[in-house]
DNA sequence: GTAGCTTTGTGAAGAATTTCACAAGCTCCT
DNA sequence: AGGAGCTTGTGAAATTCTTCACAAAGCTAC
């Protein structure tokens, strides 16, 4: 298969948000018109990201609803719930493990893990904090597992050593710092500093200069 | 002025990041080797990165750290210091509230406001929660002020017509909803869920697909 | 059934971004 | 002072991503 561009990924997930909302209200078709108007790219590029997966609508018509819905899950990896587990039991985590989105897009918090002696055994919402030593036991076995990162960057990376030894192939890095990790594992970070640097450089930098939705 | 990439500002950001580093470390130098390579990216990269700003470098000899961060924090506009003010008192609010990053970077969090009734008033830190309805007088005569938006999707448009007319020219958006701003705003938004989808993405289809650090 | 309207799917064009490759410039050493 | 050894700055090439434009195909109405 041809490799995907990141924006394309992001574009699929974005188009599956509205399609769902399209069909709980029960609208059966979308034209890429629609779709494009909603998620504010053209109908070229929603048509294009398309049918890098196949030919999903219909001529004259436009794209099923429902069907397009699950297609997309099904290219997206949605179609059976993912384990998260959260490294980090601070302010970050807690924000991660009640953020709506999370759940109600099939991301299950499955449970919470520090480095700190303070805080393992600690209760934490329903759950209890696990020492990162039980990473590797209770991952065991386990295939489809999200771990996301919310510690201070100092610690960053050998706590994904550790998890990356554990078996975890998937990490989601809210620390400030570099992260290397090898080839057969998938990163994303998010660096919140960089983003309102981004917006201090628009702001300053206003040459026509706009931000991203 | 040249159209600035927004992975450019990025990388910026990120250089200036390591810059700092080396300069407390007392390094004089930094080549475009060193620095692509703390940076994951290439050497080539880094000048053309820098090259659209100027010259900053000497040949032979590579970027003089020291002056090179000061340069970078001017381009990035980080010379003085940032209000943020944070709009939504919920979990999301209070860890960016706590966020090291922010205040070490010039960032400084200057109030919390929440449309909820039942939180207006209320402390939060050191802080007392104030109402949207305030936003506009408590703003009035200031200019650098970067909002960040940690509510509920529902709410999130609406909330964010109230602080264009309030004056706030930077928002950083972590609802997961498309926000439509006038041309004259710069909008950033992170949104988790798709995050965690590209790595759902990736897991699922491992045909070489990489994420990104 | 076919004319007219609509919308997809897709090569090809265009734009943006990254990488290459090398001349020019600086430092150090002798 | 001159040559050797680096490293920058930058046009040009390559690659990646987006937009264009249009043939092919479906739907509706008569």
């Amino acid at each position: 298969m041809k490799r995907i561009a990141d924006s394309t990924v992001r574009r699929l997930s974005m188009y599956l948000r509205y399609l769902e909302d399209l069909d709980a209200r029960g609208q059966k078709t979308a034209s890429s018109d629609e779709l494009a108007l909603l998620c504010h790219t053209t109908p070229a590029q929603v048509r294009k990201d398309l049918s890098f997966f196949g030919s999903f609508g219909k001529r004259g018509l436009g794209y099923p609803v429902h069907d397009l819905t699950s297609q997309l899950r099904h290219i997206l990896g949605l179609e059976h719930e993912w384990k998260v587990v959260i490294i980090g039991a601070g302010k970050i985590g807690a924000a991660l493990a009640n953020y709506r989105g999370f759940r109600q897009r099939g991301f299950r918090i499955e449970g919470v893990y520090d480095v700190s002696p303070d805080k393992i055994g600690q209760p934490w919402g329903e759950a209890i904090i696990r020492s990162m030593d039980s990473l590797a036991d209770d991952l065991a076995g386990q295939d489809s597992v999200i771990a996301v990162l919310a510690i201070p960057s100092d610690d960053a990376q050998s706590v994904v050593d550790t998890m990356i030894a554990a078996g975890v192939r998937a990490i989601l890095n809210f620390a400030p710092a570099q992260i290397v990790v090898p080839a057969h594992v998938s990163l994303k970070s998010v660096n919140m500093a960089m983003e309102l640097e981004g917006l201090s450089f628009a702001l300053t930098n206003n040459h026509g200069y706009r931000g991203v939705a």
